[in-house]
DNA sequence: AGCACGCCGACT
DNA sequence: GTCGGCGTGCTC
């Protein structure tokens, strides 16, 4: 017998199948998708087994597996073959397509460190009658068993397990053990609300058609978590289960909470808080289909359930679904459609402020747009209040607006509670005029330019488009340009000073990093322990809190200014989802958005509520500059450490993609946002075409062409969530 | 990824 | 003459 293997390093020269001779003890074991130990050149790897034959296929003098890791298999069929398409189509590893649909606690280093835990018990054997003589420690657990009929250990634990083992060995007692999961879920009452008309239609549309793919449009406070969990009891009751994918950011305990409390033990929820171990016990429970439904952030969407009837992507928009950063870089919506696909399964994807991309979709109709168009407490969307900093920073310095402190000092006053947006700024810098609040742009590629310190020059990220620093800003005339930056402390000891006695709770990266932080910054908030709320982005999603009268964000601009074309949807988005956060219940809200933009359409229209003419209007811009939804974007990312080196090879990709593509427009190469770390440099270069046939196959050769070149790695982002 | 093989500079 | 630099190639 002859086993193909898989092993387990992402290098593109041996992400191939080896074959190995399956050794006759093994033979039984060996399985497509299970794990074996092998030999490789000098070294002892693990790897996935993909084939199994009678025949090699090489000349090569075969080697055997030494041994087998998994009783069960770990890929089954259907994700085996998703990783092949995943390889196709990110241009990454097999190996690493595999990695990512599993659970950390699998990959070769955690093996051993990650144990499964048991729980014990104990029966009668009823084969075993006649007991000569007992002690009373025994005829204890005798007469405890016989009550019971089965006793755990914990039931035993002021009972000496000598006692215990001796009665096992008398074939007394039957031992049987269940595996322990380190998290326990509560089987609770179920709970359910009653359906407004517009979120019935909404499920009836959606369970009325099978293997579709729907987009849901539905304002803030509209209800579509309501409508998420009676669309998967629908399909729990066929016997069907459901995956449910949440920005991480926004996958808070209160959100879990509320499927608990209707699913119970049904769930299975995969954070960011869980330990390694955690997460691969939720793992074996979705594979042993005692969890019907999984949440979680994005690699979520590979839970090995079987029998799919419905996947949920919420907060559609999220640029969380994308892996950016280590390959492959896959987006878990693409991946959601294959595998709804396979299944026969739908797809639901949901947001207040839908991408571009999906809206378009929609709008053609290649997805089925459902809308949620009246919030559930009847409340009309809060008021939203544009202060002008920069004339409002004339009047006093400081990052907070009288209009905003007045709010805050009302909102104080009347014992309710405040939430504050810090928008941190990006990696870059970029220059703004403080008179007028002008940023500099370019002109080719309407992208905020990026100042350079060390040559005192502006530069487009995207088209190495170059601009000496000016001195005089074009629009006002004022000599009054300044790079731009805000620090996130500096503003709540401003808050302090001003509000001494308010009570100031900070949420953010720092503050939430450690495990159960978040939990425990929002219990205390909603417990009133705090009055002001002050957060980076995170404060921006799915909390819900009834005291909150009044939001502010403290700096709109922040986000319009990084060099992305997405940078007015995000913007858009963001201030959408603040705005969101006040007056969800009963009490009235309002809004405060402090900006150098005033006039901005994305912080116009956001504050008007009016999703709609801002797609209209970003629509409009798209086309222009020929981005998405109009084309797709590829970028080229090429690294190494000889910068001279890297540069006059990605001259030459760029020359033959030039030579090679005549429909396809190529910028570049220009230097990444980080354009050093850790010593490697970094150039990009971004391709915009119409078709992925017309890039796809040159793209491989090139990426073919360099695999031997250890000096030089091309890394290839498809549709690439953020452009740094 | 790791390691062996192989072809050019400064040393006992 | 040799020790050792790391560029290239291979791993069933």
């Amino acid at each position: 017998m002859i086993a193909g293997v898989l092993v387990e390093i992402s290098n593109k020269n041996v992400d191939r199948i080896f074959e190995y001779i399956v050794p006759q003890k093994f033979i039984e074991n060996i399985k497509i998708g299970i794990r074996v130990l092998v030999p490789f050149g000098n070294m002892v790897l693990e790897g996935f087994v993909l084939t199994i034959s009678n025949n090699k296929t090489t000349d090569k003098e075969l080697r055997e597996i030494m041994d087998v890791v998994d009783s069960e298999v770990v890929l089954n069929k259907e994700l085996l073959e998703l990783g092949k398409v995943m390889q196709k189509e990110t241009l990454s590893t097999l190996i690493s397509c595999y990695q990512v649909m599993l659970p950390k606690a699998l990959k070769a280093k955690n093996g051993s460190s990650v144990s499964i835990k048991y729980d014990y018990f104990y029966t009668f054997n009823n084969k075993k009658d006649n007991l000569k003589r007992v002690g009373a420690k025994q005829q204890e657990i005798i007469d405890l068993v016989r009550k019971k009929g089965t006793v755990s250990r914990q039931e035993l634990t002021d009972i000496s397990l000598a006692s215990l083992k001796r009665l096992i060995e008398l074939d007394v007692l039957i031992e049987s053990k269940k595996e322990h999961y380190r998290l326990d879920y509560d089987d609770v009452e179920y709970e359910k609300k009653d359906l407004t008309f517009e979120q019935q239609n909404v499920v009836n549309q959606v369970i009325n058609n099978f293997c579709n793919t729907f987009l849901l449009y539905g304002v803030t406070g509209s209800g579509k978590t309501e409508v998420y969990m009676e669309i998967i009891d629908y399909y729990l009751k066929l016997g069907k289960t459901s995956i449910v994918l949440v920005p991480e950011i926004s996958l808070t305990p209160q959100m879990i909470n509320r499927f608990q409390r209707r699913f119970g033990k049904r769930i299975a929820a995969i954070h960011s808080g869980l330990s390694v171990s955690e997460k691969y016990d939720e793992w074996r429970r979705i594979c042993k289909a005692e969890a019907e439904i999984v949440i979680g952030a994005r690699s979520a969407i590979f839970a090995p359930l079987k029998n799919i009837g419905i996947i949920i992507i919420d907060e559609e928009h999220s640029d969380s679904y994308k892996q950016s950063d280590p390959n492959p870089r896959y987006n878990a919506k693409d991946i959601a459609l294959i595998r709804a696909k396979y299944h026969g399964a739908s797809v639901l994807m949901g947001s207040a402020t839908p991408s571009l991309e999906s809206m378009a979709r929609a709008k053609k109709g290649v997805y089925k747009l459902l809308e949620l168009s009246h919030r559930v407490n009847g409340k009309a969307l809060p008021d939203v209040n544009i202060v002008d900093m920069n004339k409002a920073m004339k009047r006093s310095k400081g990052h907070f607006s009288e209009e905003l402190l007045d709010s805050i000092s009302d909102c104080l006053n009347k014992k309710e509670q405040i939430i504050l947006l810090l928008n941190r700024r990006g990696y870059a810098s970029f220059v703004s005029c403080k008179n007028c609040g002008y940023t500099f742009k370019c002109p080719n590629c309407d992208i905020t330019l990026t100042y350079h310190k060390s040559s005192n020059t502006l530069r487009c990220h995207y088209c190495g488009y170059g601009d000496r620093n000016p001195v005089m800003c074009p629009s006002c005339k004022e000599a009054s340009l300044n790079s731009l930056g805000l620090g996130t402390e500096k503003v709540e000891e401003e808050l302090k000073s001003i509000y001494p006695h308010a009570k100031i709770l900070r949420m953010d990266y720092d503050t939430t990093s450690r495990k159960g932080m978040h939990k425990k910054i929002i219990e205390q908030f909603r417990m009133g322990e705090y009055d002001i709320l002050l957060g980076t982005r995170m404060v921006a999603k799915g909390l819900d809190f009834d005291n909150v009268t009044l939001v502010g964000v403290i700096n709109a601009d922040t986000s319009l200014n990084i060099p992305d074309f997405r940078s007015s949807e995000n913007t858009f988005s963001l201030l959408s989802q603040v705005a969101g956060r006040s007056g969800r219940n009963s009490k009235e809200g309002h809004v405060v958005i402090q900006t150098f933009n005033p006039d901005h359409y994305a912080i116009k229209l956001a504050s008007k509520h009016d999703y709609l003419s801002f797609y209209n209007e970003e629509m409009a811009i798209r086309k222009k500059l020929s981005y998405p939804p109009y084309y797709y974007l590829c970028s080229l990312r090429i690294s190494g450490k000889d910068s001279s080196y890297i540069y006059n090879e990605a001259l030459k990709i760029k020359r033959s993609l030039m030579r090679n593509l005549k429909t396809v427009s190529v910028l570049g190469p220009s230097s990444a946002t980080i354009f050093k770390l850790n010593n490697i440099y970094r150039y990009n270069i971004i391709l915009k075409y119409k078709n992925i046939q017309e890039i796809y196959n040159l793209l491989v050769k090139i990426v073919d062409h360099y695999k031997v070149d250890n000096k030089i790695k091309i890394d290839i982002d498809f549709n690439p969530s953020q452009m740094v």
